[in-house]
DNA sequence: CCAGCCACTTGACAGTGTCAAGGAGTGGCG
DNA sequence: CGCCACTCCTTGACACTGTCAAGTGGCTGG
């Protein structure tokens, strides 16, 4: 609860390790010898491991919604753009830190914060969809609107790091293109959804 | 590569683990104890534990893609829409597996089987896409649908899992609804995608 | 018959998460 | 002032893990 000052070393620290180690295989007494402190030091701050995972993907989910907060559009539609790419730059520029906000067997899934962290970030894609469409008829879908673009935009990511949208690009494809695949899939979609909710002919292809 | 007896023993092993056990937290020993092996038997037929998980990953694409394979409907818009449950059904009913399987962090991403395997999922998608709307202006844009479509049901499965759709379906929410949910959502989008391909009128929601 | 190979075991090593117990410092209270 | 309780952290230990090196058994082909 308080951030003791040792308590942050470790966050850092751990955070230090999260992303040059890469993924999950972070190792509680790896973050403590990086942060100068004895091997049982962080059980004292997080109870588990998983306490410590919780904590660092509580601080991934805050630091997502202040990231989509930021993000402004001169139209409804150009804003829900936006907004998919900025997600979908957040997962690719900090992958390590994405996987483990999506995986909970590895968290405390029940864990306020986190739920809390989570239900923030939601928040902000179920605004900007709400506004989209607020007299169409079928605004009463629009939730589910706003679960079917974080879905679309979480599933690019996953697949994006993981090679499998590579095939669809061509054979000299490396990361870069991967990523750029991605944000231009995350915009079209964006704009077949404006399509189906305003019914007007579809805006030219990118 | 041939499939003997043992090796097979230790794969059927895995697989309990995984599914017992529950994601990847699956111990090469524990494998080798429940088939009755020693404890340094994985090594010899999976190079790694990385190899192991491997070779589990690329049967799991295998069989979501006879899953996928089976599937058929009346109508190319409806043969997308049970693609879309199938594929959701498959994550949903062998979590574990399925987690597994998008954890390139913990394969050996290069397998050449495993990246076949992959293809051959995505290829069905691909294929039914490409049969609904062959003679469409936007028909260029077809393989995109597909990967959409797949990156859709992807992000539903994921966020199903993890909670990450309950707040959206009420406080006295279970697994089953959030199950049930993703699969309506997974329908909702089909039949936008179809509506925003023949430009009719939206088919009354469900 | 026997050399060679394949499939597997045995033994060892460094590293891990978790727990119990203990110590060092600090603030409060008689 | 003296003492106590408390929080923060360390130390030591345990069982467990993946990985490697070397060894063993049995089957096979020459």
């Amino acid at each position: 609860m308080s951030p003791s000052a040792t308590r942050q070393r470790l966050l850092a620290a751990a955070r230090a390790e999260l992303v040059e180690r890469g993924h999950a295989a972070i190792s509680l007494r790896a973050v403590a010898r990086r942060a100068g402190l004895s091997h049982a030091a962080p059980k004292h701050h997080f109870h588990d491991r998983a306490g410590l995972l919780t904590a660092i993907a509580t601080d991934g989910f805050a630091a997502l919604t202040v990231q989509l907060r930021r993000v402004r559009g001169s139209s409804p539609e150009e804003h829900l753009a936006r907004l998919g790419r900025s997600y979908i730059d957040f997962g690719l520029a900090s992958p390590a830190l994405f996987d483990l906000m999506f995986r909970p067997s590895e968290l405390h899934p029940a864990d306020p914060a986190l739920q809390a962290a989570q239900a923030g970030a939601l928040g902000v894609l179920g605004a900007a969809v709400s506004h989209l469409a607020p007299a169409d008829p079928m605004s009463r879908d629009v939730p589910a609107l706003a679960l079917i673009s974080w879905a679309l935009v979480h599933g690019l990511v996953t697949l994006s790091r993981n090679g499998a949208l590579r095939p669809a690009v061509g054979s000299g494809a490396d990361d870069a293109d991967d990523a750029e695949l991605a944000r231009r899939l995350g915009d079209l979609f964006s704009a077949y959804l404006a399509q189906a909710l305003t019914r007007e002919p579809p805006p030219p292809a990118p």
